[in-house]
DNA sequence: GCTCCTTAAG
DNA sequence: CTTAAGGAGC
């Protein structure tokens, strides 16, 4: 069993990518962000072409999240219940075996201080008392997504650089403990001893040529779920790729 | 001796056209219009190395002529002498045995009476004056470019839907044969007996697949250059290519 | 940089 | 339908 969560930046560009990595990874799941694309003109026909099945809650310019899946998956949920917003960052189900899946693209928030900034911290502190009602409900949880939130210093290339700068500043990385806090692990830092920890890297200034990358996209997993988890790789060769996302995938198997 | 007219709607979309057509052809001649480039980007090391020398004269996103040729050339000329203009529509340049090169982009028009035919037929009267004043200078001329005019009934699909239409008014065909009194000869009606007349084709409606285009690109010259004109022939297949100009290119044939 | 949308022109 | 610009967002 294996799941995959990528930030494509636009599904429609990023198609042949998505072919390419199901040919060789075939994950059971596939957690998608930034699909950029209106529900109406989702690619339903071609992702049933490569044997999946599609959960997907989009709008066009902005955001936009799917979960594929090998298997049926079921109690489909969009968005953060009781809390209001005309973006579509979120989208949860439940697996063939009963794990609960939540896919997330946490907004970015621009720059510390802005109004947007602002919007991020009540955006995900509605997403973590969310994810604390989902807890009382399943044992078995999965998150993962974009978090745009690199939660510690080695999670950036410059971590002097980046003090208080978006995606690193305290209020962001405080937060992030506090999802943890509710019984979650890290499942790439808790796993992983390889200095290679970045997921993204920006398309400017060359950023993936000189390897100045961030780690922002996260797999956070129940102890249940982490005792069976055998490996979390960051499959980086989707960002060397022509037209790539910005964002590798990252992938997590299981026993 | 040939010389080619061709608008090719972005040079540098249609570079590797422009380059097939030369391996194909190998015009003396070229006279290029919306070449949509300006001059600061104009390729001038690309047609260079086509073994080319270019006369140019663009603008970003609209209009751009261009004269390439074998031969360097001499007097050259850009827009209208003593007439406000600032579209790139016009350049002018004598060949290096002595006929003076007219390569011209008419307005389009927009509409039947529209502010945008007013200048077209304004445009194309400060033309035909410039015309005018060159035949007194020049025994040898051939004008040649986009004349967004349709002369006669046989050069439209649907004479009948396009009457008094853009491209095909009174008005402008009228403007059409004032120009041919000043003692020109539009060489392709002359010198073709075929029925395959049209050199542009609309993007869109799939008009090219249905055969619905119309003949708005034109060589006109002086009886000298028309009695050694051999053959005028639209080059349709490169209407046939992979993202294509929406406009054929015409190329005229001399002894 | 890269993607998208809108607008403008044809 | 095709092109290009300009602006937003990341």
């Amino acid at each position: 069993m294996s799941i995959v969560t990528w930030n494509v930046n636009s599904l429609k560009v990023r198609f042949p990518h998505l072919e390419t990595m199901i040919k060789d990874c075939s994950p059971d799941v596939i957690c998608l962000q930034e699909t950029k694309t209106e529900d109406a003109n989702f690619p339903l026909a071609d992702i049933e072409n490569l044997d999946y099945f599609a959960s997907y809650h989009g709008q066009k310019t902005y955001n936009g999240v799917a979960i594929l899946s090998r298997e049926r998956v079921h109690e489909v949920q969009f968005g953060i219940p009781n809390f209001e917003d005309n973006q579509a960052r979120v989208v949860a189900a439940t697996s063939s075996t009963g794990t609960r899946i939540i896919n997330v693209y946490v907004p970015n928030g621009e720059a510390v201080d802005s109004e947007k900034y602002v919007y991020k911290l009540s955006w995900f502190r509605a997403f973590i008392e969310y994810v604390r009602s989902t807890a009382k409900t399943y044992s078995s949880i999965i998150i993962l997504g974009d978090f745009n939130i690199a939660p510690r210093g080695e999670d950036v290339y410059d971590p002097e650089a980046f003090h208080e700068k978006l995606l690193c500043s305290d209020q962001e990385r405080t937060l992030f403990e506090e999802l943890l806090g509710l019984g979650f692990l890290d499942a790439f830092h808790e796993r992983t001893e390889s200095s290679e920890r970045f997921t993204w890297w920006d398309y400017r200034m060359n950023a993936f040529r000189r390897k100045l990358g961030l780690r922002i996209d996260h797999i956070l997993m129940t102890e249940s779920e982490f005792n069976r988890c055998a490996e979390v790789k960051i499959l980086k060769e989707f960002r060397k790729m022509e037209r790539p996302s910005d964002h590798a995938p990252v992938m997590a198997t299981f026993m």
